[in-house]
RNA sequence: CGGGGCAUAGCGCAGUCCGGUUAGCGCGCCUGCUUUGGGAGCAGGAGGCCGCAGGUUCGAAUCCUGCUGCCCCGACCA
């Protein structure tokens, strides 16, 4: 059926390549590890970035832009911080080229080496809680909440496409507040955001949760975070929001004088998604046929395909039903590529995930109808003419749920209750053919002691990790599955991308 | 940074071992005709510093030396 896309059961990794490459989101670039988001791929991020934003400001928060570059000095005033990022910083030390005096070409001016190198953000904490020093100093000043679209710089060693690039988009919030409460409620209420997108949008199932502390942010006192599960059975760490206590402020000075005249520190949050979030939206819905995008992020919602090929009267009745569906809100293209057959276009924007095709040819013309294809099952049915809008409007709904259903319904019967290492074992390094020659083994609900010793144990002989500890989990008194301590809860184990 | 591989048309590859006409093939691209309700067929056409720099030779994509870049596997990670 499609041509040139790698089955998900023969190879997933490749066939993720394929997608990207078919559905013509992203290319690679000159510089290795950094990505050219493409057309297609960029009107997805775009949606889903104005999603975010509207989400962001109505509960209060404000958009600001701080520089890419970080003096290397600030980077270590968080001992944490710095640990966590050091290895991963790409080092900006000269301000100049010149002329190679062998005629080669150009190289960097030896003189222009600058006082004090320039990190480029690997996140912003730093350069924020340096700025907010100056902002803040009464509690009347706070809460500062606050918000930037960005792209930052991880030097990662291995990369792929939207997953992991060493150069990515995305927002980090950046929060400051008068008392700990207030912080932590902050932090939690990005969280609802962003499973609210995740599932209302991205119709993508999370367990929200929190990180252990090995798994905590550089600089955190506290990690939560959103888990996905991917159709190869392994999971996505979504999103991520921190309270970072009182760490950036100490180590930027930042105080303010509460109501009672007191000095104190500013408590802290921060916040982030990023692009790797297409990377999820991928792996969550789409098939060996290509891109499946749920309707509320589809930049294109509705094609209609002419068949055999444009023609004034079949122009005519697609001005018709772009009207009516454009009235409704939804976002209609029609095809007027007059060079490739039918058969080739529906098969192309199958590829790209195009919610709904419409195709309208004279047969159609004659019987006052148009048949309406849905991409997430691929059912084909005719619908009246006139009542193509209503029609369609209520499928674009019902494809956005049956997607998240679906991905629900997966989640749901991979994720298992372990009670000893064996099981755990053979769930991570069983394969699941359907699926994914390298099966991941699925969400691992299990018991823990509690020790980062005994996690990364499990890591070392599974790959398993403890992606969180989630917030509705159940107290319940069990045994670690590897030490046999006691532990009054489970954690979710899964290998991780 | 360790281990493995690759570099030839826009993309994917053959040719390299064993040097020798004008460097091929598939896809894509352009033109024309026939087609067109699930990835069309035929005919014609355009497109190459064979990664870069040296060397050996009458002659190098092919042999030698040195660079450079990329991919895969591991260590690090949203």
């Amino acid at each position: 059926m499609a041509k040139e896309i790698t089955k998900r059961s023969e190879n997933y990794s490749q066939w993720y390549l394929d997608i990207v490459k078919k559905a013509d989101l992203a290319d690679n670039s000159a510089v290795r590890g950094c990505m050219v988001i493409k057309p297609n791929g960029f009107a997805l991020w775009e949606n889903m970035r104005d999603q975010l934003d509207r989400m962001f400001k109505a509960s209060g928060h404000v958009n600001a832009y701080f520089p890419l570059f970080i003096p290397k000095s600030f980077l270590s005033r968080e001992a944490q911080h710095v640990e966590g990022f050091a290895k991963e910083c790409a080092v900006v030390t000269h301000h100049r080229l010149m002329n190679a005096p062998d005629g080669s070409g150009v190289i960097v001016d030896p003189s222009a080496k600058l006082e004090e190198e320039l990190i480029v953000r690997p996140t912003s904490e730093t350069i924020i809680w340096d700025t907010y020093r100056g902002w803040i100093q009464s509690y009347r000043d706070l809460p500062l909440l606050i918000n930037q679209w960005a792209n930052v710089v991880r030097w990662e060693l291995r990369v792929r496409q939207f997953l992991r690039t060493a150069e990515f988009l995305w927002q980090e919030g950046h929060t400051a507040h008068a008392t700990q409460a207030e912080a932590v409620e902050e932090t939690l209420q990005i969280l609802d955001i962003y499973t609210r997108f995740a599932e209302d949008y991205m119709a993508m199932p999370v367990i929200k949760g929190v990180k252990t502390p090995n798994e905590r942010f550089a600089g955190a006192e506290e990690t939560y975070c959103i888990e996905a599960l991917m159709q190869d059975g392994k999971a996505l760490q979504a999103g991520t929001s921190h309270f970072l206590g009182q760490n950036f402020a100490k180590a930027f000075d930042v105080k303010f004088v509460n109501e009672n005249n007191v000095e104190e520190y500013v408590w802290a949050t921060s916040w982030g998604v990023s692009t790797r979030l297409i990377g999820g939206l991928i792996m969550t819905h789409s098939d060996d046929d290509g891109l499946v995008i749920p309707p509320r992020l589809a930049p294109v919602q509705v094609v209609i395909v002419p068949i055999p090929k444009p023609s004034p009267e079949i122009g005519e009745a697609a001005e018709k039903v772009m009207k009516a569906l454009q009235s409704k809100g939804i976002t209609v293209k029609y095809d007027r590529d007059d060079k490739n057959r039918p058969g080739f276009k529906f098969a192309e924007h199958e590829m790209k995930g195009v919610p709904v095709r419409i195709g309208i040819g004279l047969r159609d013309l004659e019987n006052n109808q148009v048949e309406v294809a849905r991409r997430d099952t691929r059912e084909k049915n005719t619908v009246p003419f006139d009542g193509v809008a209503d029609y369609v409007g209520q499928l674009l709904e019902d494809i956005q749920q049956n997607l998240f259903n679906r991905a629900r319904q997966f989640r749901d019967a991979h994720t298992s209750r372990v009670d000893n290492f064996d099981d755990f074992q053979s769930l991570v390094e069983t394969p699941h053919p359907e699926w994914s020659e390298s099966w991941g083994g699925g969400f691992i609900s299990a018991h823990w002691d509690g020790t980062t010793e005994t996690e990364l144990k499990i890591k070392e002989l599974t790959k398993a990790t403890i992606r969180c500890i989630p917030l509705d989990a159940e107290e319940e008194q069990g045994r670690c599955i590897l030490t046999g301590k006691p532990s009054k809860g489970r954690v979710l184990f899964a290998k991780a991308y």
